[in-house]
DNA sequence: ACAAAAGTGAACTGTACAGTATAGTATGAT
DNA sequence: ATCATACTATACTGTACAGTTCACTTTTGT
């Protein structure tokens, strides 16, 4: 690659970083060009040779963000550690995206969107099967004869429930504020968990 | 009260309304005066004549909203209606925010205002105990022998928690279309509920 | 009947912003 | 050396919108 080619990409990524910051502080509507284009340390009109628009910076943005959620490699069931330590590993997983800054940053901006552009969370969410690790975990445990259960997308459902119901929507609405207070609703969530689906 | 200030309060109220109707579907910069003012059936400046700004018009419907939802009469305790009919009470009240269009509209509304207005969610919210009347119902049902838990804040939590995340938030975020699928899921968390915290 | 209150439409002001145009500069490839 | 590429700063165009002004009409209390 050249250098010329090194260089584009790199001013490419200060532009998806300044728009990033300036996005996940406002929202989309509330983002100016000018203000990402000063944000990212870049004149406006580069901003523009790099992405058509707005719209497509925005859309650049959550498709690198969902195919870094994607890319994560799944937890896999241990016959050995506690069902506890393993929970705690999924509900970590998913409070990933809201207790570090700039991932609690990009889920606010997704959220802002998704509420007014029903047809944006379809058309972006298809393709993305977010508890598909966790159903696999679940089938293994109920194999290793460590859970009961009927359905395990319902059980999942629960699961995520209460860990985005008790925590992840508070966190983003607080902005993060209420990060102090997670860890005994943590504990109680899984507790809550096990005491209905562990054997 | 004079036939004059009837009529003011009419024009008010034909305001709001049109206001909730706008605000609900676009959110609220995406919401122009004008538009506001045409779907009022009013002309912009009799939105002005009520409203002293667009901040303002915004705060009005916030705080009826509000003022509604801490309207509502609480659900007692009752000895001989059974656990689950009285749990899905409470749930089906909370859901109310979600189910009915125009509550839909408002929670969104308010939802994607508050995702980055951290300070403007406590200003707003400070004075508003959202799981009081459950959290009243939970020792009434503890010292009838019913139910067993040591923080009643935390059991409040985690029933909320399971029908936000588990519901209102898909609700919200697929505008309803998630709507057909609440029943099993409803009734999923209330087994999990009382297998953890019912005697 | 008449004055006060409340309303109307249309045009206006000022500002913010998406996107473009222009003129000129730094850098690297050949 | 020179040319292409990517960049910069600044200024511009066109549009949308909050909020106002104005000249005029309708409604209501007395």
């Amino acid at each position: 690659m050249s250098n010329q080619k090194k260089n584009k990409t790199l001013k490419e990524r200060d532009i998806l970083e300044g728009a990033i910051k300036v996005f996940s502080k406002n929202g989309f509507d509330a983002s100016s060009m000018d203000k990402i284009a000063e944000v990212a340390g870049v004149s406006k009109i580069t901003v523009y040779n790099h992405f058509q628009s707005k719209e497509n910076l925005f859309q650049e943005i959550v498709s690198d963000f969902l195919r870094q959620s994607d890319e994560k490699k799944p937890i896999e069931y241990s016959k050995t550690r506690s069902l506890k330590e393993q929970l705690l590993d999924f509900a970590g997983a998913e409070m990933y995206r809201v207790t570090e800054p700039r991932q609690r940053g990009l889920s606010k901006l997704l959220a802002s969107v998704f509420l007014f552009k029903p047809d944006f969370v379809k058309k972006t969410m298809t393709g993305h099967k977010f508890h598909e690790d966790f159903i696999n975990w679940l089938y293994a445990a109920k194999e290793d004869g460590k859970l009961k259960f009927d359905s395990a997308e319902l059980t999942a459902q629960i699961f995520y429930g209460m860990v985005e119901g008790c925590l992840t929507w508070n966190v983003l609405l607080t902005d993060g504020e209420s990060l102090p207070y997670v860890e005994p609703v943590l504990t109680e969530i899984i507790d809550v968990f096990l005491c209905r689906y562990g054997c």
